[in-house]
DNA sequence: CCCAAACGTTCGTGGCACTAACGAAGGTAG
DNA sequence: CTACCTTCGTTAGTGCCACGAACGTTTGGG
């Protein structure tokens, strides 16, 4: 006989890093099945909106807007190339750098994506209405750009 | 000079899944880094509170409460076990089992645990007013609450 | 008595954030 | 021009973590 099935306490359930964590991987889960599904992943959403939204760039300059490393840019990068979602050109003017630039191809792709990813966030925001959905992104957004910068300063403390 | 530094685009900062993934991992640092501190690590904390709240229990029981695998339950309960945290005694009623019990030291270190675990949420919330607070761990409970389980069986018993 | 399930345990895997190091190229100061 | 420091793309490797496979032991039900 179970006494008490007697799942999570709800002292552990109360806590926000708690709830951040399993937040996000549901969150991560809905959106990786979807994109899983059309053979992407997050980062290839990522890279593609940062070019649609800010331009050709190189993979120094995507690693920056994505967050991605850019170590693991080149694999990401080799990928869409494949796909020819993106071009990669020695950049004339700076022989170190490539230039990367989105295809057509790449932006009906991410049209694509677009949609699948907008799909997942519905399906995770469906318990919230739309003014607490808003009001969630609001707090999140609060949350990260406080707490910005693992090594880059920000001037929020003043060097007595 | 900078063209323009042109950080990550709008559109990918606006997008609930990766603001959770971002929020999740600074609120893991933080809780991270002062755990490391003691040398602890978020698992203990989790076993710790689920025997206070929940008492005595087997590891699968345990396992259960605090969402971590049985199998990843082990080393963290040697752990527990070496520092005399917990007892770990064969269940006389079920040879298969564990009992597994807090300690007094494993009290007091829940204790400890839990001023650290405290005060790393009051510096993740620390931009958001108490009322904020409570509207972003409600807000978070609707979601993982919804979106609960991968599939652990519950009593919706399916036919075949 | 048999069989299926639960338990504790060991080992292994895949994904992901992150670091280290290196050759090539550019910027700059002397 | 030379010397030095930095940036860039790239490869390889590390450490952590969620999760699965398999096994021997034990239990309970038909």
């Amino acid at each position: 006989m179970s006494p008490s099935p007697e799942p999570t306490p709800a002292r552990l359930r109360a806590i926000p890093s708690r709830l951040l964590a399993g937040a996000a991987v549901v969150a991560d889960r809905l959106v990786s099945e979807r994109l899983a599904a059309e053979d992407a992943h997050k980062w290839h959403f990522a890279v593609l909106v940062a070019l649609a939204e800010g331009g050709a760039a190189s993979q120094a300059e995507l690693s920056r807007r994505t967050g991605i490393y850019r170590s693991d840019m080149v694999a990401v990068l080799n990928e869409l190339a494949d796909a020819e979602y993106i071009r990669r050109e020695p950049d004339p003017a700076d022989r170190r750098r490539n230039v990367i630039t989105l295809t057509r191809a790449g932006g009906r792709r991410l049209e694509r994506l677009d949609m699948l990813i907008a799909d997942a966030q519905r399906e995770l925001l469906v318990p919230l209405t739309p003014g607490q959905q808003d009001e969630l992104t609001h707090l999140l957004t609060l949350l990260t750009e406080h707490h910005r910068p693992p090594h880059p300063h920000p001037r929020t403390r003043d060097p007595q």
